[in-house]
DNA sequence: TATGAATGAGTGTTCATTCAT
DNA sequence: CATGAATGAACACTCATTCAT
């Protein structure tokens, strides 16, 4: 391995660990093992068994903000962007299943600080996600009878569901599930007959 | 406390603890001190702290399971049949959305064969939850363009994830809250126009 | 079982199990379940789990006591008498294997004052022993050469020793191997020839 | 205590404790408070109880196979050789008379895997000692009519009961004892007269 | 006599972290 | 940069014994 990469080895072993026994079950002594360095130098790299856990979710939201940005950025027919946001995140999600499980399951073992980073930037990103919402009621392609949290909602729990039942070794590909998920949400976004 | 309900007072500080901090990081120390017991009672009742977690597993499968054969058993329109066990399951979540925590986090910590326990009894429950769906389909009332598994996901995802953004205390009652997310669920599944 | 046969039962259980294990290791659990009665029963019967122990030496101690002295009581030719102890004395203890195990192997573990009450009669039981060797000597029967002690120790070591590699299912019978035992120390106590 | 010792003087202590106490009742803090370290730099040498009273039982094992192999290899008489050994058998017991202790007391307090590996070389170091009775035998030297099994107990015997009633501070040296023991031993050995 | 829930001090063991080298 | 011995506080769990019933 090239010196540099000594980091990178060490937060694929972590990840890996994390996602399958959990994070405290997992010790750092089975870490440096599994990626193949001692204790000395994980702890030359990282500061606590807490900070490499960040590091795995200051890399997951670094990444899904810049990715929904360049989409928003793009600009374009209302559902069109909400359509391509939702397929990218789920496809992020699916390429990214271990770092999803850990960021589900593992955020209140964060340290107390840094779970308020988290939060304070995942709640950024889902008001990014808000704004493309909002923009759709006014231009009045999306429904206005349900509150706005509730629908941010309803599209995050697909995308924080998905490592609890996808396998990409299943039939389905990637995309099409994320297609489909996509599509779902739409659907259910959809102004309702006057009727109704 | 009145003699008899040791164990029910450990369970629900057990619970409580639990959803607050996770397992792992919950000794059986705080437990007793929550409940107000000695650790030689609590193991009297219990045999080891993973008897405690699957004794909350054991109680909301049961419960879920339970509450919706009832709603199949009534039968009717298959669309009121399914809106009444969304809502059932999404109010029965909200109600016990400690134990919800609890279930979605924790899952990994059990021991091997109570996890495939859980699986198992999951997986009978998702079962009877799909047969009205196909039930659904073949009256032509729902969308048969996407993976039955993916509508059963679709549907969990939002009870999985209440427990991430709903609460009680919020300004959203908790049968608004049923409501709309069981319309939402709806408003996906009715079939497409013959256009798309 | 019959009442009165509680203490017994309970004895019989307590010898398999700390002669299979341990004592140490043996718990008051498993030694009641062992023996189909409850705790409190247990407890009725005997006032410790050491007093439980102290039981099985008591028993062994007197049966010992009580033989040795029936064969020295009958009188007879030294070398004879001394044979019919040691094979009685084998025989008993072939016939008692478990409470031989536990006898050797815990008496570290008995309550100060009762071990030092199990070594009183000890002693008391190898000068029995000894007084038999005393004769032999006097009437120049048996050597002269090494410390009375050391031929005390020579024989009970056999005895000890019986339980570490005797079994009733191999392939030489219970007196067999007493008689064989006892004319080796019987060989080894003779006079030697003069020019040694 | 020099640096690079620690395992050495836990080792000392904790066949010090065991000898005295039983190695059930020993605790780990004993332990580590006689030998003046840590708890933690004990699991560091050891992984666990069981490995510091294996440990015990290899060093044992391996000395005397050792010893046993040196005079074998010598060659000579073969009562000289079986004396020899005999002798020095008996004077290292008298040597590590704790360790004897701990060796016939915990056996069975092993873990099955490590109990099977103890029982195994005393299998062969008794297997090499019986060679030796066994050539006696062929040569006419030594009686064959009893088993060879219980020729070697008969021995055995003798050393495994050593540290129950030898002390080196009573009257008599340990090269007395070991020349008296061995005496006797092959005085039982000796051929018995035609008439028998 | 007998029960069994309850005690509480104690057990062996783990582990994130430090620091002299 | 990196090592690995050492720390020490915490952990889940056990168990002989008691006592109200």
């Amino acid at each position: 391995m090239t010196r540099g990469d000594v980091a990178g080895s060490i937060t694929r072993a972590a990840v890996e660990l994390f996602a399958a026994q959990g994070y405290a079950p997992t010790s750092v002594a089975q870490i440096v093992a599994a990626a193949g360095v001692t204790k000395g130098a994980m702890y030359h790299y990282f500061q606590s068994k807490d900070d490499l856990l960040f590091g795995i979710y200051d890399r997951i939201l670094a990444l899904q903000q810049e990715r929904l940005d360049a989409i928003v950025e793009r600009g374009g027919d209302v559902e069109d962007v909400l359509r391509a946001v939702c397929e990218d995140v789920l496809m992020t999600s699916i390429e990214h299943l271990d770092e999803g499980i850990v960021f589900f399951q593992s955020q209140h073992l964060l340290s107390p600080e840094r779970r308020a980073e988290v939060a304070r930037r995942r709640r950024s990103y889902h008001d990014a996600f808000a704004a493309i919402l909002r923009r759709g009621r006014t231009e009045g392609r999306f429904r206005s009878d349900v509150p706005e949290a509730l629908l941010v909602a309803h599209f995050f729990s697909d995308v924080h569901y998905l490592a609890q039942w996808y396998s990409p070794e299943g039939p389905q590909s990637a995309d099409t599930v994320a297609g489909e998920l996509a599509e779902l949400y739409l659907a259910s976004l959809r102004p309702t007959p006057a009727v109704e």
